[in-house]
DNA sequence: GTATGTGAACCACTTCACAGCA
DNA sequence: TGCTGTGAAGTGGTTCACATAC
């Protein structure tokens, strides 16, 4: 029985995911966990620490290879197949993510598009044709999701949140601007760049206006 | 000399803001770290914790006058002012980032928006009229700006951060996908939606699908 | 010589639990 | 009585430092 892993950890290895990956293109066969420390603003120990939950991926004297670790953390994440994913709230935001060409690559397939606006619905984004959200729940029924990617607006964020983890979605990926409610065996991630945008303000606050010396 | 206060909690606090600003909207007019925490998922001491770093703000038998901390907070975290931005890289990410209606309803206004395809500089998006990258410079010397979004590819997300950094911007909000390197004084959130993503499908991998009972 | 893997020490944040006040 | 504010205790994650292996 492997001992807890802390949800930290987890969040930190598609980091050093991308970061091998990249390395990978140029070339790179070896990393040390101090190089790809600095390149990340991580410390060497954290980096060894980590890995160190999954196993010992590194030789002593050399560090680890970049191929080999790469593969070894696509592995433990999961990403050595395809996730699929529905999508609720074909908005601004919404078009936006449908058309946004990050997730494909990496094996985020969007399979459906949901709207609760019959204006809406029926129109053609992208590769999706729009359906009304009433139709949600037996899509699911009848197709795999594994993620639900919600961009409604706040108002009725919780209700479609609610709707997909009833149809068994144990994975809601939240642009909206709400702290979702759900059970401990479903996983959220908020997108809200409001939120960051509020809390570095804070720190400057106390400076200097921009571009003084 | 306040003692140093942790990041976490600066972090927490537009959230708490957020759903105090709802309750606002909704006539409330007291709040219990009770209630509160039971709406964002936060333990109550957690909360009372977080806000006993900048004073003291709630009443003994009652609670929090939602007003009058909501009005703390914006002080605190320095929402009470608008901040200025400039956004580079105006590809389909960028254009949705402009598009994008979440920004200037809390104080967040973009001036500027810069690209170095020559195609798309001049350009009209919204309010905005593209300008070159090489103008940055000259443009962030003659106005204030506060933030800087970074929306280009990875490749050149450095080069402009370090170019934003070197007109004396302070933070920086980051959905490239690369690890940024700044100054210890340059703040950086970023905003990734692929690595929340690859860290939920580690827990993903052990489930039954979705949909099945 | 060099860099990993890891128990132990450390540090930071969270939670407890209760005194104090409305 | 009810809920805040807060030292003290607890917890969990990070860093250290060194034995180990290449």
């Amino acid at each position: 029985m492997p001992i807890e892993i802390p949800d930290v950890v987890i969040d930190r290895l598609p980091v050093y995911a991308r970061a091998l990956a990249a390395l990978d293109r140029n070339g790179r066969e070896v990393v040390s966990s101090q190089e790809l420390g600095a390149q990340l603003g991580v410390t060497p120990a954290q980096i060894r620490k980590d890995l160190s939950y999954f196993g010992r991926f590194g030789k002593q004297g050399r560090g680890y290879n970049v191929k080999r670790l790469l593969e070894e953390l696509h592995q433990i994440l999961g990403l050595d197949r395809e996730w699929t994913m529905v999508l609720v709230g074909v908005g601004q935001l919404g078009r936006a993510i449908i058309a946004y060409g990050g997730f494909a690559p990496q094996g985020f397939r969007i399979l459906g598009a949901f709207d609760a606006d019959s204006s809406v619905v029926g129109e053609q984004i992208d590769h999706l044709r729009v359906q009304h959200v009433d139709e949600l729940r037996s899509v699911l029924r009848a197709t795999h999701v594994d993620i639900g990617i919600v961009a409604t607006p706040a108002p009725v964020a919780q209700a479609v949140i609610d709707a997909l983890v009833g149809a068994g979605v144990k994975a809601i990926l939240n642009y909206a601007p709400i702290a979702a409610h759900v059970p401990r065996d479903v996983h959220v991630k908020d997108i809200d760049p409001v939120l960051a945008l509020q809390s570095m303000t804070y720190y400057l606050k106390g400076e200097l206006p921009a571009g003084s010396k």
